[in-house]
DNA sequence: TTTTGAAATATAATATAGAATATATAAAAA
DNA sequence: TTTTTATATATTCTATATTATATTTCAAAA
């Protein structure tokens, strides 16, 4: 699948590419987070220009910008390769950070949030109900990350937005390894603290995602190697 | 000055170059942060090219980099430029997530700060006292940024060191373009913050930090734009 | 086991194409 | 005539491709 340039689509609308760098960090960022490419894999340049159509430059230039994202890792004439799996000590600092700040995220979007983005949330958290047909665990695994970006953008704080943005692609990779995580008590969870942010209850709303969390890290824990 | 290519050095070692893209980020990092390229300044890729005598991959991939960090804004088709200053909205959400995580690093690195490290940080303390001969306003600011680095390090939490390490860019360059806080308050709230720190007390040090915060907050906010 | 050499791959430099900005020139209006 | 506006052109710079060089890795042979 190579890469195309729609430098202007059809009408007289001149809208301009934005690049090939975007595309390709979009494309190899992608295919990381979908494990196409699985945890510690190496990643050849020479491989992506074959495959993406394009030449080296602008590939070199999304994997500079992956490495600092903590997708993946480059080593001096070595090559790039995706971050390695997550281990415990590594599983715990992310809770220990979610934990830090989407509880006060919670806190700040039950203040400030918008009847739109509310009616957007809800919407989304209905799609996620158990009954519904679901296409695939990856399904439930993006709107989840969805949800939990939404509210943590409803903060108001593009700085908190931003670094729970960086933790949850590597939660996102964690998770899909193991397709747990799909329960009732998730959704459970995920209701009691819309039910907060819809009464603008800073408190409860803090104190939702605080448990949410504490009980997906009991989910998951068992599956976080030594 | 032009960025050497020190392959091997004096000696049998073979010291191999980390390559030219770490040094030339490091290079415009530093002028950034120095504000030797002012906020909102164009960086022509041509002229770091002459200045560094580096070809543009290397420089491009540097910049790429810088991008992510939140360092420098690129546009297409018009190139990169140095991100904007920091108006009071951003100002606020610094302080909000600073007084979010740096508290509870203080707290996590009471529980487990090990004495080689307390050592180092009541060392670089020192140096900060207000009676000691201070070279520039910049040394103040390295140290001052060094100090919460090392504490946010013993919290022994690497997201938490990360995600306050770029926190830091941002407020490292706002305080240099005005050379304020350098007082003696800003020294005994270090003082108090440190002595919590050598008791080994989280509840303590969590308070100090936030006081610490708190006030420099005050202190810079009259000069945050609008 | 060690050494040697070829293949694969990365790094860096250079070349080319294309867009944006600045400059100058010409035309039109005051 | 002076000023303004539009257009054409030249220059600068970016974006991508291509080429050259250096290093590693792996396999084969000593």
């Amino acid at each position: 699948m190579a890469v195309t340039d729609e430098k202007n689509s059809e009408e007289g609308r001149v809208r301009r590419s934005n690049g090939f760098v975007d595309e390709v960090f979009d494309l190899i960022r992608a295919d990381i987070m979908s494990l196409k490419i699985p945890p510690d894999t190496r990643i050849p340049i020479g491989s992506l220009v074959r495959e993406l159509g394009v030449s080296q430059t602008p590939i070199r230039e999304a994997l500079s910008m992956l490495e600092v994202t903590g997708l993946v890792t480059k080593k001096q004439f070595v090559g790039y390769c995706t971050a390695p799996k997550l281990n415990r000590r590594q599983f715990d600092e992310l809770f220990e950070m979610r934990l830090l700040i989407e509880p006060f995220a919670a806190r700040r979007a039950a203040e400030k949030i918008s009847d739109q983005e509310l009616t957007e949330i809800c919407a989304l958290a209905h799609e996620m109900e158990p009954g519904e047909t679901r296409a695939s665990y990856d399904l439930f695994a993006d709107q989840d990350a969805e949800l939990h970006e939404r509210i943590a953008r409803a903060s108001g704080n593009a700085l908190i937005e931003g670094a729970l943005k960086r933790l949850h692609v590597h939660l996102h990779i964690f998770r899909l390894r193991f397709h747990s995580e799909v329960t009732t008590e998730a959704y459970s969870e995920h209701s009691r603290l819309i039910d907060a942010l819809v009464r603008r209850s800073p408190a409860e709303a803090e104190a939702a995602m605080s448990f949410h969390i504490e009980r997906s890290y009991a989910r998951l824990v068992p599956f976080a190697d030594i």
